[in-house]
DNA sequence: CTGAAAGCGCTTACAG
DNA sequence: CTGAAAGCGCTTACAG
């Protein structure tokens, strides 16, 4: 970038007429061109050196490599890719990669990715104060876009205009393409087991606002509510294990009866089994906590958390076929909507 | 894909040589001169509907885009980013992302980033079997790349050619660009700590193969052992939480007096603690336990980790600030090394 | 072993 | 409001 204009230049002579401010181009980067003529040879021998090929003699190469090291040449990933076609991208949109259930998704993502030669970009739409550009570069970036778009949907549909797009975990009505996490099932086999074990007031603490319970949230009220109970709904606004935490000590200040938490997430009953041990609550004896997702750290804690745990490697594996079906042009891209589903399932540990 | 050759084509005369066989060329995608073809336009024009530019009828718009939708046009990144320069690319290298501390970095790497406009490119060296392949991947699509070498930073260095590198954390001389993550100073005040609340028979649990401690277990053993104790060095393989808790076992079976150990890793640490717990050991009460890293994870457990933490936020920036200085031309890419020093230090909590 | 030509798909001035 | 021309940086045949 140019610095402000100078209103004296010492170098011009006194009297001439200004013409073009001697600003010193921005260092562009060096080119195929650069180097060939750097080293006295065509493009084409540059790039037999820089990309290992044969026909070419040892001494030329190391010439060649000599001048593109002294240029600090690069060759451009665009007009290579323009020629080559270049790799295969996928563009994953996850939450936040701060709740350790993006990173667990996101590995498995990663891992099946690589199988096919794929690689992968990441967008992060809690960090970014800008998330629509993030969206909208990965869009311009991939081939194919997978992720939680959540309830920017709308917006970000529109922004990867084109790019085919695989939604997972939708909260309503069907997109072009989408990977259901249903949690339906483990919710009555949950509900099922808190009857068993003999709960009597269970608190669902729902990541939500008031008025707008999360899906889950409501399924979870509906089983229990099918089973005689009556029971209250907490909105936790953050998914997180401070969150959760804050919501429970509230609770449990407020109510005298309550032996049961289901909380939204894994990360969230974690802050659920930090507040009851500050408040001297035995989990389970007091109080029964779980979770959804099923994340290693589960384990971790004591008591270890009972939770709906989802089979990430599944959700990936559905999404990335889903997802190259329609690259391939096997799968509608629009109109008809393609849809795979994978259920929760309860694992009971300790905490319930 | 073409499909295998069929043997007899109805289509065909009888008696004709067949030529090519009639293979459908692969479904390749529409181009801009296509979509300008289909709407009966210009290229320009084509460009100047898809990028919603002025100096176009609402009319033609509509037409441009209605033959681009039927065509499942999408632009080129290549063609595009060779005329345009392209957005910044950042490549970030993690080890594994289920290790809750790459995401925890990444997540720092992506909120500095993404300030400055830049993407990022993550590379999860741990998960590929083809690592080599990811990243150079990786150094192709991107103008800087930032992150862990490990014990392959040679190869990995060669791979990436002519990219600029700042490496984090290196494990021995030092390389072109690097952040270091310093335990030493907060070693030393650790020990202190042990020596303070009475510690007598500490143990290092490192991440290593034998015979090859890490240079952060060795600084803990010289710290210990010049505070007068024998601590004995236990190598553990893998860095997880499985692994800490295994090993933790075995020495608890194995060793009559212990009361402090020192893991090489958060994670690790939670290990030890789970193994403890099993095993009826106390912590702190029978023996203290500490980790490295300073996960937020650590504070959710019982007991909350003692930990050497480090300020992840403090190591993008420094990592950024260095690679952006690269790519301006204001550091030095190669020749004279470029450092920082971020410092981990005591975070004094439950466990120890 | 080396080079002259063509072309990948797009956008940016410039004319009309 | 629309289009003809030039060019971004590279690689891939093809000639020599």
């Amino acid at each position: 970038m140019a610095g402000p204009p100078r209103l004296t230049d010492p170098s011009r002579a006194a009297g001439e007429m200004p013409a073009t401010p001697p600003v010193p181009a921005a260092p562009s980067r060096a080119t195929i061109i650069d180097v060939a003529a750097a080293a006295g040879v065509s493009r084409q021998t540059v790039t037999r050196a820089m990309n290992g090929m044969s026909g070419i003699s040892a001494a030329t190469k190391e010439r060649v490599l000599a001048a593109a090291e002294r240029l600090a040449y690069r060759p451009s990933r665009f007009g290579r890719g323009l020629v080559t076609g270049g790799d295969h991208q996928l563009g994953l949109v996850v939450n936040d990669l701060r709740n350790p259930y993006s990173p667990q998704l996101a590995s498995a993502v990663y891992r099946l990715a690589a199988e096919q030669g794929w690689n992968v970009m990441l967008a992060d739409t809690t960090l970014a104060g800008d998330a629509d550009r993030i969206v909208q570069a990965l869009g311009s970036q991939t081939d194919v876009v997978i992720g939680y778009l959540g309830n920017r949907r709308e917006r970000w549909t529109e922004l990867l205009g084109s790019v085919p797009m695989v939604e997972l975990d939708p909260s309503v009505d069907p997109p072009t393409a989408a990977v259901w996490i249903d949690p339906a099932e483990s919710i009555e086999a949950l509900a099922d087991h808190l009857v068993a074990t003999g709960v009597r007031h269970p608190v669902v603490l729902d990541n939500s606002q008031p008025g707008q319970p999360s899906a889950r949230g409501v399924l979870m009220l509906d089983a229990l509510h099918r089973r005689g109970y009556l029971p209250e709904l907490v909105h936790g606004p953050h998914g997180t294990a401070e969150c959760g935490a804050e919501e429970t000590a509230r609770v449990l200040a407020r109510r005298r009866r309550l032996d049961a938490i289901l909380a939204f997430n894994d990360v969230m009953a974690l802050g659920v089994l930090q507040a009851c041990r500050r408040a001297g609550v035995d989990v389970p004896g007091d109080l029964r906590a779980v979770g959804v997702d099923g994340l290693p750290l589960g384990a971790l804690v004591s008591p270890t958390l009972t939770t709906l745990a989802v089979d990430l490697d599944a959700v990936a594996r559905e999404a990335l076929d889903l997802a190259l079906g329609m690259l391939a042009g096997e799968l509608p891209r629009s109109g008809a909507t393609v849809q795979r589903t994978v259920r929760h399932r309860l694992l009971v540990r300790e905490s319930a």
